[in-house]
RNA sequence: GCCCUUGUAGCUCAAUUGGAUAGAGUGCUUCCCUUCUAAGGAAGAAGUUGCAGGUUCGAGUCCUGUCAGGGGCACCA
């Protein structure tokens, strides 16, 4: 919080500039060593001298124009040592209010958000969630910046697989298990479907290429539904429907929003459009047989991208194509982030490529968040061959786990918040994209880093602030501090920076990892500072409720929620 | 074959974007509920950061090579 004040120091002396010096600065190891530091060595250079004289001759000229902020410079080796005062610090923290972290960054900017994406007529699984969770709380951590994040859901409802789940739909749909359970029946269907289809697939044979009766089925129903005959589309809006039910069950229970939800469909033909004029400028070029293909640059070699089948029916990027113009035209974003699997990655950075190639500059504002895979045990989920984990069984089994520990101990906690906030801590709290592995036995432990823990920190904090009933949100005197609260401090003050690099590398788990810091900080407080009845009662519930505050636009930068008493 | 990505404590992950003694959780061995919620706190054991070179004041972090895992290289999504 104090470091402009380190800078307006350096800045001087060093003749660096601004943004260098902030990047230089450090935490120290440990606070006994101080609080900010300055390594010497790149003035060393300059200098010609040896980062330890360096050190010790800033100490000297610094010394002696402190500003009230910075108490004490020292230099340790080759590093400049900076003690900030303390008292001013705690008096700037217990005036944070519900605003803290927030920040003008964006300046309104419109940053548009494709998340989870799920296909239609598949269940939600703990793997398809890593788009969700990570896509919302990119949404809200942009929002606290000032930016005016769009969050769309590009619904997958084209494809083979829509072709398989409409035989299956036709020949043993159970109706009553639809409308009882849309999701599980759907799913049912699916994975009956693969396994005939699998018993016919001959080895090393990929999916498309097979000849064989079930995916010629298959095939059959898509072209079907592209001539629009009657029957085949009433039961695609049909899957549409009810898998539309079973997302929005899990949206809801998530709290997750969308700015606008649409399905991939809807953008073949504007795709086609473009593409059909820029054939016309050169950009695109047709094979012989009818297909249209982009050349672009990958690997430093040139390639053949094709962007239309040579049946003239729209693929894959033919749809992004047509969803990312008609969607810059609608909200003249000024980025895009498409957070998706990281496999798609090649994928993306085609799509942008063609997008730049035809003439939309707008591709330069486009971003690829590619996160990992979840698997489950050494293997990852097949939706296929129904080896998949429900994200609905998750849930309950986290939220019947809580309700068991809330009536144990006899207080109010919300069993849906607690579990709910365990899976998506689970999420966030590891980098985008590394692999993570789904184990029941986490997804189950509420102890150590862990929401649970975490919204458990926030709920006795709010326990003292409770029993203490009204409390002096004025002026409070600022004694001598205790090492404990000095460490609480000082970890809430970081808080807005840490907002700010999240959103910078587009990553929750940084705020994740810090709130964990922070509720930590709290509990080694708790347990060492009284504050009912201590002379210092004052003061420490102001900071109590600051901690709070903090602890709350953290998780709700995460989306998970808090609860007085768990 | 070409390209991307990951390798850190038994396991799951951090490490201030190149900085000071590589830290947490979990598991294991102990201690603390007459004290603001024990979903908690304290202490201990546990490491050649896959391996080998290089760059420099300094490398878990950057470069080269190598080994191992995962992935991509379709007119699939």
């Amino acid at each position: 919080m104090f470091k402009q004040d380190i800078i307006k120091l350096l800045e001087e002396p060093t003749s660096l500039k601004q943004e260098e010096i902030l990047n230089l600065i450090e935490t120290p190891p440990n606070s006994e060593m101080g609080d900010y530091a300055f390594p010497c060595f790149v003035l060393s250079k300059k200098k010609k001298k040896a980062p330890n004289q360096i050190a010790e001759d800033l100490t000297k000229k610094l010394s002696k124009n402190l500003s009230k902020n910075i108490e004490k410079v020292i230099a340790v080796g080759p590093y400049l040592n900076f003690f900030i005062n303390k008292k001013e610090l705690t008096k700037k923290i217990i005036k944070i209010n519900s605003n803290f972290g927030k920040v003008n960054l964006g300046k309104k900017k419109k940053i548009l958000i494709d998340f989870s994406g799920p296909n239609i007529g598949k269940p939600m699984h703990i793997g398809h969630i890593r788009s969700t969770i990570i896509g919302d709380s990119l949404m809200r951590i942009y929002d606290y910046l000032g930016y005016n994040p769009i969050g769309v859901n590009y619904l997958g409802d084209v494809g083979l697989h829509i072709g398989k789940l409409i035989v299956a739909y036709e020949m043993w749909l159970d109706k009553d298990a639809l409308k009882k359970g849309p999701v599980a029946e759907l799913l049912r269907l699916y994975v009956k479907f693969c396994g005939k289809e699998k018993t016919e697939i001959k080895e090393g044979m990929e999916e498309e290429m097979q000849d064989n009766e079930w995916t010629n089925k298959a095939k059959e129903k898509l072209k079907l539904l592209e001539l629009e005959d009657k029957k085949t589309k009433k039961i695609w809006d049909d899957i549409h429907k009810y898998s539309g039910k079973g997302f929005d069950k899990v949206y809801d229970m998530l709290n997750i929003d969308f700015t606008e939800t649409a399905g991939q469909s809807q953008f073949g033909d504007r795709g086609k459009d473009i593409l059909t004029n820029a054939l016309e400028k050169g950009v695109v070029k047709r094979e012989d047989d009818g297909a249209l293909y982009i050349e672009i640059e990958m690997g430093g070699k040139m390639q053949k991208k094709y962007v239309l089948r040579s049946n003239q029916t729209a693929s894959y990027i033919t749809y992004d194509i047509g969803a990312a113009v008609e969607r810059f035209e609608k909200y003249k974003f000024n980025k895009m982030i498409y957070v998706t699997d990281f496999r798609q990655h090649d994928h993306f950075i085609s799509l942008f490529m063609a997008l730049k190639l035809i003439g939309y500059d707008f591709a330069d504002n486009l971003h690829h968040l590619g996160f990992g895979t979840i698997k489950f045990g050494k293997e990852i989920m097949a939706t296929r061959k129904g080896k998949v984990i429900l994200l609905d069984d998750v849930l309950k089994k986290t939220i019947q786990k809580a309700e068991q520990g809330i009536k144990k101990r006899k207080t109010k906690g919300d069993a849906k918040k607690v579990g709910v906030g365990a899976i998506k801590y689970i999420v966030l709290k590891n980098e985008p994209q590394r692999d993570v592995s789904f184990t029941w036995e986490n997804a189950l432990s509420f102890e150590g880093n862990t929401a649970p823990y975490l919204q458990y920190s926030y709920a006795r904090a709010s326990s003292i602030l409770k029993k203490a009933g009204n409390f002096n949100k004025g002026n409070v005197k600022v004694g001598k501090l205790e090492k404990h609260e000095i460490e609480l401090i000082k970890t809430i003050s970081k808080f807005p920076e840490i907002v700010e690099k999240a959103g910078e590398n587009q990553n929750p788990s940084l705020i994740a990892n810090y709130s964990y810091d922070l509720a930590k900080q709290f509990s080694e407080f708790y347990h060492n500072c009284k504050v009912l009845g201590d002379e210092n009662e004052a003061l420490r519930l102001r900071l109590i409720d600051s901690f709070r505050t903090t602890l709350h636009n953290a998780l709700h930068l995460l989306g998970i929620e808090t609860m007085p008493e768990m």
